[in-house]
DNA sequence: ATTAATTTTTAAGTATGCTTAAATTTTTTA
DNA sequence: TAAAAAATTTAAGCATACTTAAAAATTAAT
């Protein structure tokens, strides 16, 4: 299958576990870069191969097969995520635009040896949980808040959820975002308040503002 | 550039300073799998890009622009063959698939983390020399012939060169063969003769008869 | 509940990278 | 060196994956 249907079946099931609850064609569409028309198009094609169940006007849905074929592309992107993550020293950001390419040039065996290699891990560096060969996928959440966030040791933010201003303003100005990599110090000031510092800057926060996840003891 | 074009002037770079030294379309079409009236079009068509100096019914060949494009391929290839035989046990035969598609979807930045993991290699499992970014390229042999090699380390034939019908016996017997993975016990028999041993069978050779590549201290 | 706005679909067209078949040129060999 | 063989080129055509423009349907708004 050409990478045209790989990147298609993966943005169908990204749209539909994630942030936009909607795979009409047009949605794809933007999340590919490309029109609605070749959108519609490439979705009456996949039903065809019984990839995509494609119903006039409706949402797009994946069949069983082209949720395995999501699945598959998806594990090689995050296998190569936190592969690329734990050799070199990069940015996740160019991380990303790797494993973005390479997902799609990477034999099962290939997969399955990095996977080996890195110990069978279960999420990749942004949290998201990576499937086995078989396409199963662990659905349990790892971020935790950050005032769970143990003092000193690294942690990726993964999401920002605040109604806070001052929050927010505290992380434009320290940079913070998501899939930023953070280094916390903090002080628990009362029950449910810390004080939180990233940089030179810190802010008092009450818990449950900010979902970050694990990566590195460092 | 595509995937097309940069396999096409790879192949013209491969044949020129290779085995099969033509590089007039047809043999280009051969190696790539593709028709000889494709090789033509594709031909004509990097011309125009400044990449091939086409004349009809000559021989193709790479412009600065196009050595450049294929040098760049080829080092990508040679990196991940390095990469992969350090990192993975997997045979030299399925980490050449592998790199003959990731070579095409790694940046420049990727490649240098890579050549850089490595301690910037010369050369790659094969004995092949690695272009460094610059698209500069050692020329010095290192490989050896079997009698050279020091007992009980392993290295990989690079070469068969021999007028011998014995020896030729003896690799057929033993399946050596280019690319082998081999491991030597030898004895020096008199002045330019050895004896060698691989696997359970052993020969007694003169000299240069075979060229071998030094791999690994195993 | 219409009208307006948006989205989806259809239709026609394009670039890339191939194919096969036939014409042309080069190379081999007898 | 002339005929046969082989290779190259030209020509026509195809599949993939897009594009833009216009028609049709859906969704949103007053």
């Amino acid at each position: 299958m050409s990478v045209a249907i790989e990147n298609f079946v993966k943005a169908i099931y990204n749209n539909d576990n994630h942030d936009i609850k909607d795979t009409k064609p047009g949605n794809i569409a933007k999340k590919l870069g490309i029109s609605n028309a070749a959108a519609t198009d490439m979705a009456k094609k996949l039903a065809v191969k019984d990839l995509v169940n494609y119903e006039k006007y409706q949402k797009l849905q994946l069949t069983e097969k082209g949720t395995k074929m999501a699945l598959n592309v998806v594990r090689k992107h995050r296998l190569w995520e936190s592969f690329l993550f734990k050799m070199f020293d990069m940015s996740l950001h160019d991380i990303h635009r790797e494993a973005e390419l390479l997902e799609h040039q990477t034999s099962d065996l290939l997969a399955d040896k990095i996977s080996a290699y890195l110990g069978h891990p279960k999420f990749d560096p942004h949290g998201d949980p990576i499937p086995n060969a078989d396409g199963e996928i662990t659905t349990e959440d790892t971020s935790i808040s950050l005032a769970e966030a143990t003092e000193g040791k690294t942690y990726i933010i993964s999401r920002l959820l605040s109604d806070d201003k001052e929050f927010f303003d505290f992380c434009a100005q320290n940079e913070i975002k998501y899939r930023n990599i953070v280094t916390v110090s903090k002080q628990f000031i009362s029950n449910k308040m810390t004080q939180i510092s990233i940089g030179s800057n810190s802010i008092v926060l009450n818990e449950d503002f900010t979902k970050i996840i694990y990566v590195d003891e460092n």
